[in-house]
This record gives C-alpha cells, sequence and structure tokens, in this order.
DNA sequence: ATCCTATTAAGAATTAATCTTAATTAGATA
DNA sequence: TATCTAATTAAGATTAATTCTTAATAGGAT
C-alpha cells in the first residue's frame, strides 16, 4: 500500500515532467526521494538547508522551482505554518486534508471533508477549470482561546 | 443596501476593537474608511501609498498591522493576487466570496458556494472552533489554457 | 561523440513583512 | 478642562522569503 502510494506519486511527477518537456534531472530525483522522506509539514529552505548538510549540490532556487511540479503532480500539497513562509507536506498514506488555525496560539488543526472536496471539483467543472490543487484553510479561535 | 452595509461594518470594526480594548484611533478610522472606498481587491503596500500620495502620515507598519483587525471584524476578506503578497478585498455588496487562478496565464474567478461555506461552519464547529475568516483558493488550468 | 538547449549553482538582488526607538495620542482620571 | 499613563504610532532599519542574474553543466537528440 505505502508502496503503491510511492509508485503512483513517483509516476505522476515522471508524467507530469513529460507531459511538460521537463528534463528528468538528477536534482529533480533527489528532491522527490527526500520529500517522500518527510512525513511533516516543510518549507523550501528547510528542505533546502537537509541537501546542504548531506553535502549535495542542491541549489536553494532549485528546490524552489521544483516544489511547485511537485504540488501539481499531487505529490505534495499546500500546508500550513508559521509566518508568511509557504508550507507544504507530503500526500501520504493519511492523504490530503486541509487546517484550521487559531489566531490566537497558532495551533493548528487538519481536517477532512469529502464533501467539501467533492464541490470543489463541482466549481472548478461549472468554471470549465481543470483543477490542479489547492489550499484551503480556516483561521479561528480554538476551545482553548476562546 | 449600501449604507447599511457600511454602517454595519464600521459598527463590527468598532465592536472588535472595543472587545480587545483596542483603541479607535485618527489611523485606524481613515484606514477603515480608504478600505471601504476600495472597489478592487489590494496589498497592504498599495494601501499605504495611497495614504501617501495623499499626504496622509499614516506608516505602512500600521496598515499592516490594522489589515488583520479589518479581517476579523468580517469588513475584508482574504483575496488573491500575483505573486507571495497577501492579498485583500472588501465584503462589499456582492458578498464573501473566493478564487479559482489559472496556474498558466494567472487568471482569477470569484465563486461563491453556499454549501462550501456551511461545511466548513460545520467542521470547525465539530472541532471546538470559532471560525474567523478563512482562506480559500483553486489552482487549476482555465480553458483557454488546457 | 557532438551539439543544442534546458537546467543548474551560487550568490546578489529584490520584495514583503516585521522590528526598534522615540515621539505622540486616546481615553481615563482628577 | 488639565493631567496622566499606557497604548499606539511614524520612520526607517532590519530581517526573512523568494526570485533573479550569469556563467557553467548536463540531458537527450542526432
Ligand atoms: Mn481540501
Ligand atoms: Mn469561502
Ligand atoms: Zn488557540
Ligand atoms: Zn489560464
Amino acid at each position: 500500500m505505502e508502496t503503491a502510494t510511492l509508485k503512483n506519486q513517483a509516476s505522476r511527477f515522471q508524467e507530469l515532467l513529460e507531459q511538460r518537456g521537463l528534463k528528468c534531472t538528477y536534482e529533480r530525483k533527489q528532491i522527490f526521494d527526500e520529500v517522500m522522506h518527510l512525513r511533516e509539514h516543510f518549507d523550501a529552505d528547510s528542505l533546502y538547508e537537509r541537501f546542504k548538510k548531506r553535502g549535495l549540490r542542491i541549489s536553494r532556487d532549485t528546490v524552489y522551482r521544483t516544489l511547485p511540479l511537485l504540488l501539481e503532480s499531487g505529490v505534495v500539497q499546500k500546508s500550513a505554518g508559521a509566518g508568511h513562509r509557504d508550507f507544504f507536506e507530503r500526500i501520504g498514506i493519511k492523504g490530503h486534508h486541509d487546517h484550521i488555525i487559531c489566531v490566537k496560539c497558532g495551533k493548528i488543526i487538519e481536517f477532512q471533508c469529502e464533501d467539501i472536496e467533492k464541490l470543489q471539483d463541482k466549481v472548478c467543472n461549472d468554471y470549465g477549470f481543470k483543477l490542479s490543487f489547492h489550499d484551503h484553510r480556516l483561521f479561528g479561535t480554538c476551545k482553548e482561546c476562546q
């Protein structure tokens, strides 16, 4: 199951590269592999730092340019975190989910709502859009902070 | 109707200030007034520039600090735009809506989906959150770009 | 093996947002 | 109304995040 997901996501990434006429470079493969090992949310710079620590010559810019490709191929999704960084996380076994964020204490809760996902598809369909990915964040006050 | 909305939003902003024990300063009033005149989406800096052009001494920082208050009081909502800026727009007569963005050409379409809004409320309720505002953006390819 | 073009590394530059400090002001109190 | 005090502000510096620039490298076709 896990292996199936990995294979599936690898091929989806490959397919996107092909479709766009993008080359399957060493760096893109490394970034894909590294992301597949991450279990928590992350940002571009922390991913870059991991390569730096391992002594791999992958530039910050390449990381920044590759993440949108992983987004669009469904390997990662938008996530939530502190500050104004872009956060990502791998779409693993638990699958896609969205986030509720407490504006007081910063607590983040993940939620899954199949009905919302379906409605999103419908909305996009209505407008002739092909949905690629989305970013859905609910901001409010958690029970403890109210 | 327009007047009613304006009055309503003004009092909601006032209420938030009171609730938080925040002072109703000249600057906050000016920013509220200026925002109420905007019909399109905008970012913090462009709002700041408007004051600068008019010769008003409102600092960039005050604009940045006031926008979250307008968000939380329901005067503005998160919007979408180019780049990594935070975009906002007034919740006017047309009411709240969300955005679909074409990843190829940047075209932005606004949509309203009452069912999604209701489901969001339900989700927050389930987790004991009091929903304050949200950011829902769908990224995909528009009809022309497919 | 050679070529052409896309991609990359490295670091500079830009951009967006936040922080610092001293001055100002709202609102409470006398 | 005058005085007081804590909150708020302006201005500009700083930090943080992302993108750009240039020259070198490498994928994949021929
Ligand atoms: Mn979702
Ligand atoms: Mn919405
Ligand atoms: Zn909280
Ligand atoms: Zn398009």
